[in-house]
DNA sequence: TGAACATATGAGCAATTATTGATATGATTA
DNA sequence: TAATCATATCAATAATTGCTCATATGTTCA
């Protein structure tokens, strides 16, 4: 069932397709144009250091944006800078407590993700 | 710089820490510079829509640079940037057999996450 | 050899991004 | 009410990024 390379470059005229066999492996599962942005979106969501820290910080907790600066050691408007865009990607939330706004993972995906993807690191 | 988990539970006098049960929470498990950007690192290769295709396509085969330029309808220049840069991470990796470059994932932690994250995108 | 093909790389540009500093909003308390 | 604290947002800047065009490297075959 699998063509050779060789055969497969000399049976197309005018096809520009070099491996055939194997293009038709791979474009079953292609994402479209769509999930492929909403997917790089997600991944740019832990794509930048202090995002990854964020998202780790807010592992076992929810914390405020104050305790997120004092954490991470970063200016208020920085980490308010990238909450509301980690905001924006629905990967944290708030409530409203009084003065403080009190952030927390959306879901156990973030964070099943968070952990498996730092498993894969020590390979 | 990061705050030392000592340091800031202990020295009370300047330090406003708003939220020290909960920070307490925190701190055991966050991740240290080096691998908050490992994994910012990890991340960063797929948060680009790019990249996620390329990723996609590789799932079930290896691809030349041709074959990807074709499929994904792009410069054969910029994917091989974007397969350098891959490359440069880890995550692909190639074999040469005549005047092709065949390139295939490095190992099954990539397609994981991948396919994780996909599925994940539905909630 | 050299011509043709496949891939890699360098320079440059436009677009995006992370951070800072200053200021605005919004909630609490005196 | 004003004063204060917590957070959000604006404007500006430096750094990074993705792509293109041109060119270089490397492989095969006549």
């Amino acid at each position: 069932m699998i063509i050779s390379p060789e055969l497969a470059a000399k049976d197309c005229c005018d096809e520009q397709e070099t491996h055939p066999d194997l293009l038709a492996k791979a474009i079953p599962d292609l994402p479209d144009e769509n999930e492929a942005s909403r997917l790089a979106d997600l991944f740019k969501a832990l794509a930048d250091p202090t995002r990854v820290r964020i998202i780790a910080a807010l592992l076992h907790t929810e914390l405020c944006v104050d305790d997120l600066a004092n954490l991470l050691d970063m200016s208020q408007s920085a980490i308010s800078h990238q909450l509301r865009l980690l905001r924006n990607l629905h990967l944290v939330q708030f409530r409203r407590s009084g003065k403080h706004a009190f952030y927390r993972l959306v879901d156990d995906h973030v964070r099943d993700l968070f952990k498996r993807s730092r498993e894969h690191l020590d390979c």
